[in-house]
DNA sequence: TATAAAACAGAATTTAATTCTGTTAAAACT
DNA sequence: AGTTTTAACAGAATTAAATTCTGTTTTATA
C-alpha cells in the first residue's frame, strides 16, 4: 500500500499553496508544467489525506479590535492527561493554542483579546472555571516582529 | 475621510474567509444575499487596507517532517530595541514567531523543526551568531491540543 | 514479462471570477 | 434643506478557472 509518500511534486504544490492558498489551479499547472487535471488531482488527494488541513485568512487582529496578545503558563494538577481540560481550553475561542511542553508540568496557552481587560474577564469567566488549573503565570506581548505558522517544507533526494 | 471602518458585512465576510480562505464570491454572495460583484468589491478594499493580510494552506507538520515545536525565550541586551536582533531572528523560517514580552525583558520565540538535533543545529548555527543573544531557555512542545490563528471577529452595535 | 494501479494530458463542460454599466443610497458640502 | 459627490450595489456580459471525463502513459507489483 504505501499509502503515504509524497514525493517532490506534492511538496512543490505544498510550497505555493502555503504562500498563497487562492493561487489557481491552472497557474499552478503552468509554473509545474504539468496538465491543471493533474495539479487538481493531487490537490485533493492532500486534502484527504489531511496534509493539507484547511485554507485560511489571516486578518489583521488590531483591524478587528484585537490587540492584546498573551501567553499563559498553566500549572495542573492533571499534569499530561489531557482530558477535560485541554477540551475546556480549546473550547474557548479566544485561545487560539494549547500545548503541553516538558519540564514543571505545565500547560501553554496562547490567547488573544481586544485589551487587558478582556483578557482578566476570560480569566476569571472561563479559566477559573476549569478545577485542574492549580496556578497561572501569564506573559503579555508587547509588540510581535513576525508571526506565522508557514512550516519549512524540505526537499526529497529520492 | 474616516478610511477605515468596518461594517458588519465587512465582519461577515472575514469571518467566512477565516474559516475558509477559498469559499468562491458566489457562495459568500449567497449567504449574504448579495451581488457577486458587490462582495468581491469589498474583499479588495479588505486586501488593500490589510485587514485581510494573506491566504494561507495550513498544512500538517509532520506530515512533511517537521515535528519538533519548542518555544525558546531569550534573554538579550538589547532589550526593547527590536533592531538587529528582530531582523537576524525573523529571517529564520524555521522560526515562525518572534514577540517581545513584557517583563525580564525577554523576547519568546516559536520554532519548529524536524527534530531535537536540528533543533539543536539550528541553535548552534543561527541563534549563535546573533551577537545581542545572552542566554536562551528553550521549552519543548510535548504535545499541542489546539493550534489555529483564527481570530475572534466581533460585531459591531451600530 | 504480464497485470494492475496510479498519474497524467487534453478536450469538454460547468462554474466562478472579473469587468462594466447604470442605479440607488449615503455622505459631504453649501 | 437641497445639491453635489462619492461609495455601494445589482445585474448582465465577458473572461478565466474549476471540474469532469476519457484515453494514454507510466509506474509499481505479482
Amino acid at each position: 500500500m504505501m499509502e503515504f509518500a509524497l514525493d517532490n511534486i506534492d511538496l512543490r504544490i505544498l510550497r505555493l499553496m502555503q504562500e498563497n492558498a487562492r493561487i489557481s489551479n491552472v497557474d499552478m499547472a503552468k509554473q509545474l508544467e504539468m496538465a491543471p487535471s493533474a495539479v487538481l488531482e493531487r490537490v485533493k488527494k492532500l486534502e484527504q489525506k489531511q496534509v493539507i488541513q484547511h485554507y485560511t485568512t489571516s486578518i489583521n487582529p488590531a483591524a478587528v479590535g484585537q490587540r492584546l496578545l498573551a501567553f499563559v503558563f498553566i500549572r495542573t494538577s492533571e499534569a499530561f492527561d489531557r482530558g477535560e481540560m485541554g477540551a475546556a481550553l480549546a473550547k474557548i475561542e479566544e485561545v487560539q493554542e494549547v500545548h503541553i511542553i516538558a519540564g514543571e508540568d505545565c500547560w501553554l496557552v496562547k490567547v488573544r483579546t481586544a485589551d487587558s481587560a478582556e483578557l482578566m474577564a476570560l480569566m476569571r469567566n472561563k479559566f477559573a472555571k476549569i478545577p485542574t488549573i492549580q496556578s497561572t503565570k501569564t506573559t503579555i506581548v508587547l509588540e510581535t516582529i513576525k508571526e506565522q505558522q508557514k512550516v519549512v517544507i524540505p526537499i526529497i533526494k529520492k
